[in-house]
DNA sequence: GGGCTAATGTACGAACTGGTTCGTTAGTGA
DNA sequence: TCACTAACGAACCAGTTCGTACATTAGCCC
């Protein structure tokens, strides 16, 4: 998430419309994060920024069009990672390790995504689907997640017939609810899924279960 | 969810505090899963109810407590079919295979419960950890797991060394991220996780990684 | 430097929302 | 049958909450 960094302002300068929006942007995907759609309040947002609740109609519309704008740039951040993934100099095996390893690092280091996604789908997605902007990047490590299954494939070591959606869900999954349903899985098995020192057995865990997948006998079955 | 059904009402009988209890349950639980937590309304459960808002307040004291109560009966509705289980007379690939296979059924079954769980993790699983009743009853579905998986390594099937709640995470995250992120999954990629045409494909992956997980050849790795 | 517009701040209001006050009635036990 | 209490209903209230009308100013362009 970038955040706003302080710009020169030794001069006391005031208008800046660009920073302006981006902090309203800040303080927003916390607030959203934190409360929800309905638990958020624009004062609230707007208090915590160093502008006036009049600036959020004045850049965003209202509440609504504000939330869609949070999405987007935290939907943004997470491509821009995968867009970044180096991994297909890596035998398949590898490769998908380390993939499913960069997810699962991804989403530790960023609930508040996570929250929002989770806010979102309480809303049935219906901020994502009116979102022009949401709709024309699809995901970057669905592409690579293709060209890694065809190799695995081709040289034999894949036996699972998944395609790159089936196998996203799979490691999504695992990496989304061990941050999304920390506290209520915390509370009732007593076990914090996020705790950092179970992270190295849970990270590892997911690649066995990923590449088991993938490398399993299935005649055996 | 044991929905309220009509009662001996022939004869006009107005008073009945069981049943007016447990209709405010209902339309809660339907309440809270369609909106969370802040954005449902009192006034519109009540609304929804033969009874009036004075009667919530009557019964459980507000909107709090009355969340509350919704999650204590959602999840005693899991808690029962997990005390159902009958898996143990099966040998431990096909045990477990089926306890997965349940679980999925469960978590398509009740989308509603699956929007509560969401939505008090975006509390932090505060009102689990203030319910005693909650507390009480942990999870019967994890002794019956943790003797599957005794007998899986006592007869050398199982070579994987997780314990029981890790394998109860990784069953879980699949089956809990297919509905509660089928919307913005869908939205994003293109495929509903819950389309009937697609349930046995996701029914049968869900066993194959388990198993897949469960039996790997670890000393080729 | 003067005007023009983007940017900004203040104050307010209409609608909503959780919770309560006050009064009523059905059923039951003596 | 009568009194007493659990169950219930209507109206109301105080505090919020999103959104806006109106006034103001900084900075740019000529």
């Amino acid at each position: 998430m970038t955040t706003v960094e302080e710009p020169a302002r030794s001069g006391g300068r005031q208008r800046d419309a660009a920073r302006t929006r981006a902090e309203i942007l800040d303080v927003a995907t916390k607030e959203f994060a934190r409360a929800g759609y309905a638990g958020a309040r624009v004062d609230e947002i707007a208090a915590r920024t160093r502008t006036t609740k009049r600036m959020i109609y004045y850049y965003f519309g209202g509440k609504e069009q504000l939330f869609t704008a949070v999405l987007e740039r935290a939907y943004s951040v997470i491509r821009q990672a995968e867009q970044e993934l180096d991994v297909e100099h890596l035998d398949p095996v590898a490769a998908i390790r380390r993939l499913a390893e960069l997810t699962f690092d991804h989403h530790e280091a960023h609930p508040d995504f996570i929250r929002l996604v989770s806010v979102e789908n309480m809303h049935e997605a219906e901020h994502i689907a009116a979102s022009e902007e949401l709709a024309r990047i699809g995901s970057p490590a669905l592409e690579v997640i293709r060209r890694i299954l065809a190799a695995g494939r081709e040289s034999g070591l894949f036996t699972a017939d998944v395609d790159a959606v089936d196998l996203h869900a799979m490691i999504s999954s695992f990496c989304f609810f061990r941050v999304s349903n920390r506290h209520t899985f915390g509370a009732l098995f007593g076990r914090d899924l996020v705790a950092a020192d179970q992270r190295e057995r849970y990270r590892t865990m997911l690649g066995d279960m990923v590449i088991a997948y993938l490398t399993a006998d299935r005649t055996a079955d």
